[in-house]
DNA sequence: ATAGACCCTGGGTCCAACACACAGGTCAAT
DNA sequence: ATTGACCTGTGTGTTGGACCCAGGGTCTAT
């Protein structure tokens, strides 16, 4: 049985992160009656390793969460786990497209406001390098 | 002197989203002695639509309240300007190239999942797909 | 006059995924 | 016995709002 700090070295996380695993419901360890610390078991070790691979992929653990449910309740999760990388990839993909289109309105800004001189605040204006973009 | 929602309409902006600036210290409108409504006036209408442009432009409300602060203590705020969006920019390019690298990651992983049948739970491997991924 | 529909307010929770702060417990070494 | 290092649990903060609630005000139509 393991504390929380030795789980955290042996599956490479953060105590934090595992602390907020068993805060969501990704671990439900035991407790030790002497003084109320969780205990983790060798499963414990395998799902928060799980964890950190299925994140790095993509998965928020909201979809971990389903992916123990299903695996906790004998169904072959591998169903479940090819609709949600679809629809995180298809999320993704939005998202780049929007930092794109971000990345080019930030440089463009930058490379004109080079060029124009400091504005004083007059009271009226705020900033007017902002506001001279339309 | 303006409403919530009648700034909201003028300045395009939410209800919900001008409470939020309110409350943060973004706008500090006054009040209607009677009701205790919020008040805004001209200013605040040219600040909200300020706050929507930089928004656009990257920079967050902190950002902005930094903008605020510089130009109500009567300094030009366009250095500041000019530092924060390419600060800005530099966070922004980390952050397409990281999410660049999980898209081919999760765009690889699918297709490798595609040709692969599901495993059952077998009390040992939680989801033998992403177990598989190195 | 009054019913219904809408608007306002302050205050609260919720989202992701932790990070950090705090007070106190535990343990080895001295 | 005491010091110091390290550990624990819990609570709160982060970003930028969205949404919800109850209580009250206001407007329009009948």
């Amino acid at each position: 049985m393991l504390t929380v700090s030795e789980l955290s070295k042996v599956a490479q996380a953060t105590p934090d992160a595992i602390r907020h695993y068993v805060r969501i419901g990704l671990l439900t360890p035991s407790r030790n009656p002497d003084n109320g610390y969780k205990l983790f078991n060798g499963y414990d070790i395998k799902k928060v390793k799980f964890i950190c691979r299925a994140k790095g992929l993509g998965f928020t653990l909201s979809d971990i969460q389903i992916i123990f449910d299903h695996s906790s309740a004998g169904k072959s999760p591998c169903p479940a786990v090819r609709d949600i990388i679809q629809q995180r990839i298809n999320e993704n993909r939005d998202r780049l497209v929007e930092l794109n289109r971000l990345q080019q309105r930030m440089d463009e800004a930058l490379e004109k406001w080079k060029s124009m001189p400091d504005g004083e605040p007059d009271g009226n204006a705020i900033c007017y390098l902002i506001e001279s973009t339309h």
